[in-house]
Parts: C-alpha cells; sequence; structure tokens
DNA sequence: GTTGACAAGATTGTTGAGCAATCTGTAGAT
DNA sequence: ATCTACAGATTGCTCAACAATCTTGTCAAC
C-alpha cells in the first residue's frame, strides 16, 4: 500500500484522517480484502506516520464498521457475515423506500441528480467498464436517499455502502452480478420522476431483495470456502 | 466532572472508550452544556490518563457529531444551529414512519417493547419525574425505530438521539416541554398495536412537527440570546 | 472610540520511545 | 492426540517533547 494523494475535495486536514480515508478508499476499490491484517507499527512506516496516528485511523475506522479489532491481538478488515448483509439490506429497505416516497417534496435538483445518476451508471456498462459502472449504481442510489433532505441520513447511508463493498469483493464473478441491476436502476428512476411512487417503491423492493439473496449465497460460499 | 463508574452493562473495555463514554453520559444529562470547551490536557488529568486517550475519545466523540473540533484551537460541546434541529427531524421523521410502515412484519416481542416504553413513560409522568419522563419518552422512539429490524438503523437512531439531547438542553422550560408528549407516545403506540399503521405514521408526523417547531424556537432564542 | 498590527500564551497535532497486558503459535511433555 | 508452557508479536497506554496555529491581550495609529 502506499499514500494517496490527498483527494482534491478534502484536503485531509490531519495526518490521522488522511490515513483513514486512505484506508477507506483502499478497501472500498477492493485493494485490502476483508479479513487482511492490519498492523499498525507496518501502517506507520508505510505512511510515514507514529504508530499514535494510526492507532486514531483504526479506532474510527472500526466505529465505521469497516475494521475489525481484537484487543491485544490485532485489526483486520472487517468480513461481513450473512447476518451483517441482512441487516444492512434491511436499512437500505427502510431508507430507500422511505426516501422516494418522500421525493414529492423533493427539490428539484435532487431529482435531476438521480435522472443524471442512472444515465452516468448506463453510460460505463455500454463502455464496458463494470467496475465504474458498480461505483455508478451505487451513487444513483446514494442520489435517490438524497431525496430523503437529510445530511445525516446520507452520511449513514454513504457508510452503509462502503460495509456493503465488503460483501461485494468476495462475490466469485463481480461484474456479471455488478451489471445486472443497471437497467432497473433506469426503471426505478424513470417511475420516480413520473411520480408513480407506489411503483418505484414496490420495484425498488424487488431490487434490494434479489441483491440481498445474491449476495447471502456469495457470503455463505466464501464462508464454506474458508474452512 | 469526575470519572464515572463503568457502567454495568458495558465494562468500559479500553480506557479511550471509558472516557468516551463518560463524557457522552456527562452531555446527555445536561452537566456538559453546549459550548463548553473540553481541554484535552485538563480532561486527562481528570480521568487520570494520558493525553492521548483524551485525543481518541473526541474523535470518536466529534465522529458522533457531539463534539466539535477547530484544529489547533480546541474542541468544545456541540451547539446545534437550527438547520441541525431540521436535519435531525427530517431524519427521524423518514426513521420513525418508515419503522411503523414495517411494524407489520415485526416480532411480537418488538411491539411488546414499544407497549411497555409508552406505559414507563406514563408511569414517570405520575411521579412527576419529568427527566426520567423524556429518557423513557425517547426510549419509546427508539423501540419504534427498532421495529424496522435493522441494529445499524437502532445505532444511528441512538446516536441522532444523543445529539437532539445538545438541543433540549437551551429549553428554557425542559420539564414543560419534555412532559407534553408523554400522551401521544401512548395514542401512537396503541395505533400500532392495533395494527391501524396509517394513522399511526399521520400522528407520528404530527408529533415530530409540533417538536422540530418548539425545539427550533428555543434555539432560535437561545442563538439571540448569546449575541 | 475603533481599528489594526504585533507579541505572548494556550492548545492542538504529531512524534518517538518505552512498558505492561494479552493474544497466538509453537514446541515439548504426557 | 491432547494438553501445557514458553516465546514472540501486537495492542493499549503513558510520557515528554516540539512545531504549527489559534486566541487573547497590548499598544499604537487613525
Amino acid at each position: 500500500m502506499t499514500i494517496d494523494t490527498p483527494r482534491a475535495g478534502q484536503p485531509a486536514a490531519t495526518a490521522a484522517e488522511a490515513v483513514q480515508a486512505s484506508v477507506r478508499q483502499h478497501i472500498s476499490e477492493g485493494r485490502l480484502l476483508p479479513g487482511q491484517r492490519l498492523v499498525d507499527q507496518a501502517l506507520a512506516e508505510e505512511f510515514g506516520v507514529s504508530r499514535n496516528t494510526v492507532r486514531e485511523a483504526m479506532r474510527l475506522l472500526a466505529a465505521d464498521g469497516l475494521v475489525a479489532s481484537v484487543r491485544n491481538a490485532g485489526y483486520s478488515v472487517r468480513t461481513l457475515t450473512t447476518g451483517d448483509v441482512h441487516d444492512i439490506y434491511t436499512a437500505r429497505r427502510l431508507l430507500e423506500t422511505g426516501a422516494i416516497l418522500k421525493s414529492a417534496s423533493a427539490p428539484d435538483a435532487l431529482l435531476a441528480d438521480v435522472d443524471q445518476a442512472a444515465s452516468a451508471s448506463e453510460q460505463h456498462v455500454l463502455s464496458g467498464d463494470w467496475n465504474r459502472a458498480a461505483t455508478a449504481s451505487l451513487d444513483f442510489h446514494r442520489a435517490v436517499v438524497r431525496m430523503a433532505g437529510s445530511t445525516r441520513v446520507d452520511a449513514f447511508f454513504h457508510n452503509l455502502v462502503a460495509q456493503l463493498r465488503l460483501a461485494f469483493a468476495v462475490m466469485p464473478d463481480e461484474s456479471a452480478f455488478q451489471i445486472q441491476w443497471v437497467g432497473r436502476d433506469r426503471q426505478i428512476a424513470d417511475l420516480i420522476l413520473a411520480g408513480r411512487r407506489d411503483e418505484a417503491t414496490a420495484l425498488m423492493n424487488d431490487y434490494l431483495n434479489d441483491s440481498e439473496t445474491q449476495i447471502i449465497d456469495g457470503v455463505r460460499a466464501a464462508e464454506r470456502a474458508r474452512h
């Protein structure tokens, strides 16, 4: 692992935040796989910071649920159980369908974001880049949740999605898994924009149920393979 | 401030977590008021731990939104703006009404918890203890959200409520503010238990709107009083 | 009286070394 | 094969120190 150049958006005010952001990004991009151990001494040397600084970053990541910690034994990239996946999808159903129902009172700009995110996702599929398509699809869902109008809910959902990526990483064929959703994103977006909210929520529920089923199968297979 | 004896439930595995839990509790109970500065050197001495340990606790509290931090200037108990209050109530409307709609598929035990929490709240009003009544009322709302069936949503809502307490603290007459809700909690609980979910969500929405209005007025008054 | 510049103090951000507690894995004894 | 004891690894935490930066108080200029 190497130190990332600070992202343009957030200049990473402190060293601990830079470490946190970098490790989080590595996890999101699948460069750090679930179960991977994170030894603070080693991280400190790689990032060129002190152990205390790494520890602060690890604590924050652990609070976010991305890193598991066992006292006096070590940190590691979290491995999600099937129970975790179900919990995350239960939360997604609540937030995403709820946000659709509240879309009646959402400002036009947020509706436009939803439309745009669905289109961006389609573009990446056409150009065959499933990895970007997957990211764009998640951005679409974040745009949906943003319609609810709460920055705190946005942040929570953002973290939920980051955790979900831990499960994506263990899917046997992630490209085939990811590509199938894009068309459904478009359908949901159209129903939202048309104001047909009940149909949109129904479709969203189907989507989430199907996605959950597949991921739980994948996680279960990975669990068995580990033993 | 003094060091709390570790709570029975969670033995506070590490020193940093003990500090975090203690400061959080002090904030919840109104012993630390919004704007109060939290100097790590001073906290370290009071808790008998090192500065680094206090810093880790402050970072976690800042991530939770309970503590504000300005680089090289200091930590302080967060002061909520009217925008923050609105954001929190927008989140509450989404989560609480959504949870009620999902109560159809909630296990009986969780419904029983909702009933019990509403009753406990009433009891404390009868015995005139508005402070406990307020806590019990919030517990009722947490029980409602728990019906949604996601531990991650529970934790998020728990934190949301903790932030809201920052606003309660600046209400001119908190006892009068708190007592008025208890009867409505009971009504909502009865509608949920009767399976009249649409009426329950409508009543919940009214409740949250009224509560938001009053708190925003209180926060606005406190803002003016500060200048 | 208000404004602005400047210096002094306070506080955080971070480092680096060090020690105790505890987990993990290994080698040996039964 | 199972259990035990030991050694190594890793975390949790402390302490002292220094640089960067924010805040406050002072003083002069307008």
